[in-house]
Formats: structure tokens, sequence, C-alpha cells
DNA sequence: AGTTGATATTGTCATTGTCAATATAACTTC
DNA sequence: GAAGTTATATTGACAATGACAATATCAACT
């Protein structure tokens, strides 16, 4: 046990972007405060501000964190397979599952740009599209396919997964059901019609 | 000339939807506060919750002002088109064009869902995506074309649309120019994609 | 031991959302 | 038109918040 029982010394900084992870599933948005999230995790209310300038520092660095387990898990499913087609549907796949189960980091990763001053794509969120890119790149160097816009084709696809997961997220109610649609099983069906003209 | 200069008694309601509308061109979601707004249109801090209970309730007004407003434009522009494909092609363009056009209610009407309250789709957002499925059923009634399932379909052209503009509203930087290729003139390559498995 | 720099705390302030109490104008009914 | 009712606006208050400044505490190096 630490000789004295103030001042923290623990990794305040990853303490407080867990803190508000946590609290973006239960609370709003606004309703998340730098000072609420200092005593969540037992420090004063000007804690913060000496590992984040701002709030919007803090969620900034849940974004670059957030892009950065998204790239890992799309990653990590294509590597799971083998054939072209298949480890590009497992990156869709990731993509949808990761926005599912990480609602709260999707929300922060996309929440809405300040005017004037629209975000350029994280490197990490970058990596992420590239990835797909990748995919694409490879199916038609193989030969399996030939594709007469591979860039376009990935940021069409990339597009889809986007307004897919985003519409899932926020659209809830009566139309909620109408997006199941497009649900886990339904992503080869998407894919099989942005690919069908190529070849 | 008004008997007394005090007690504004103009639309103040919709005074303050303009103002916030206009707000929102410069400011941050979250920078924009009740009582500027207030001050914005001449009336005291607390005029604005004679006709809101919320800042909540401003946002969702302007958010259903928001649905009207591309309700209407997806109507008229579908109207100036005859043949099906070409009805379909324009209600989409209409879409993108007035999210481009009013990035700031689109900001608002897909702002970020509260947390064990995700929004309906509202009856007027409803109906937006309503006419997209018409369209398509008329095309699969006047037997020009034969599609699987229309509602499914118009689902995936709606997702579409809403991954394409959200995108551009909120991507810029070097990744911004990618996004140009789903402009204006590539939506009907897009609408191919998706249809040219039907028929 | 003493200096330095990172980290935490307390104190403070303007801004904000929202409630309560009050004032003023417009509308209704006689 | 006078009186009362209702819608609308104002002033006043309060707690919460983001952010700054000044201060305090601790760790590490010399």
């Amino acid at each position: 046990m630490p000789k004295t029982k103030n001042y923290h010394r623990g990794d305040v900084k990853t303490e407080l972007i867990n803190a508000a992870v946590e609290a973006l599933k239960t609370q709003s948005f606004q309703a998340v405060s730098m000072r609420k999230l200092a005593s969540a995790i037992g420090v004063s209310h000007n804690a913060p501000y000496m590992h984040f300038k701002d709030k919007e520092a803090l969620w900034l660095a849940i974004s670059d964190h957030g892009f950065e387990m998204l790239s890992n898990e799309i990653t990590r499913e294509i590597a799971t397979h083998s054939t072209w087609r298949d480890r590009l549907e497992a990156g869709c796949r990731a993509y949808v599952r990761f926005a599912e189960r990480n609602r709260e980091y999707m929300l922060v990763m996309f929440r809405p740009a300040t005017p004037g001053n629209v975000r350029a794509l994280s490197p990490k969120g970058a990596e992420a599209l590239d990835l797909l890119t990748l995919e694409l790149a490879a199916g038609g160097a193989s030969g399996q396919i030939e594709l007469t816009d591979p860039a376009k084709l990935a940021v069409l696809i990339w597009i889809m997964l986007h307004g897919l997961t985003m519409a899932k997220l926020q659209i809830g109610g009566e139309r909620g059901p109408l997006l199941e649609i497009a649900g886990d099983d339904h992503i080869g069906w998407m894919l099989d019609k942005v690919l069908a003209t190529e070849k």
C-alpha cells in the first residue's frame, strides 16, 4: 500500500478515458462533464486538465483509441480468412460488429464536426479505410476479379458500412427493424450487389 | 410601427429556430446556448422557455423542420422526371443536395442519440425514406424492373445516401477529396451498382 | 539536501440550463 | 369599454460546468 493516500499518481489519463466511455453508456453526450469524470475516478475537479488541454482533447483521445481498436479488429478478422472475397467480407463484418459492441466509441469517433473545422479522418481511421482498399487491390492483383476503380469501390463500400452502422446506432423505434436487413448476415448480400458489375 | 417597443410579440418560435440554424453555421453544436439565441433575437434570457420546454425541444423542432424541407425537396425533384429510374435518381440527388446546402439542419436531424433513448425516425423522416420505397415499388409495378425485395433495396439505397452525406459533412482533410467520387455526378453510378442484379 | 518538473488541489469566475415569481400585453366576455 | 383570463415576456435566483490562476505535493536527478 502506498505511503500517502493523496496524489493519485495512477494512470489518470486512461482512467479518465475509461470513465468517459463508461459514462456515455448511460448519459447523453453533453451530460458527461469533466468534473463528474474527475470525481468518478477520485481526483479533484481540475486534475483532468493536467492530461487534457480541453474537453475536446478528451474526445479526441477517445476517438483515436477507438479508431485504433477498430483497425486492430478488422485486421485480426481479415487474417482469419484466406480467399480475397472472404477477407473483404470479414473486414466489413468486423466493422459492423465493432460498432454494435462499442456504441460509445463510435459516437465519439463520428461526433458532429465543428463548422469550419471539419476533422480530417484520423490517421487510424484512414488506416481502417485503407484495409478495405488493400483487400480489393489484392483481389485485383491476383486476377480473381477485375476492378475498374478499386479506390472508388472501397469508398463506396466504406460509405455503405458507415451509413449502416450510424443508422443502427441512432435510429430505433418503428423503423429500427427495417435496418435489421443489413445485419450481420446480410453484409454478404450488400457486397454481392456492389461487386456484381465488376469482373 | 407598434405602440410599445417591448414585449416582442413576433414569431419568437421561428425566430429562435432561424437563429439557432444561423449560429450553427459558425459555432459548434454545444457552443449554441439558449441565452445567446435569446439575446440574438432581442428577448430576455428566459423567453425561449415559453416556446420550448427544453433545449432538446428546440433541437427537435429544428429536426422536424429539416425533415419537412427534405421531404418537400425530394418530392419536388422527383416530380420533374417521368421515367421510373430518372425519378429515383433525382430523389437521391435531391437528398445529397439538401445535405450540402443545409449542413446545419442535417447535423441536428442526425445528432447523436441519447443512450437508452434512440430516437425513432421522425414521421417526416420516415416519409422521406418512403418516397424512395414508393419509386422502387412503382418501377416494379409498371413491370420496368423486377425487384426481389423493394423495401430491402430502398433501405440499402437510403443507407448509402446517408453514409455518403454524413461522411461528406463530417470528414474533410486529405480524405475529403476521396468522397468526391460519390458527388452529384456519381450517384447514378452507385444506383447502377445496386440495381444491376435486379431485373 | 536542494532543485526541478510533473502532477494534484483549492479557489475563483463567467456562462449556462432551468426554475420561480412577477410584469405586461392580447383576447374574451359582459 | 371594463374586468378577468390567458399567453407571453422579464427579472431574479441557483447549481453545474469549463477553464484559468495560484498553490501545494511528490518523484527523480544532481
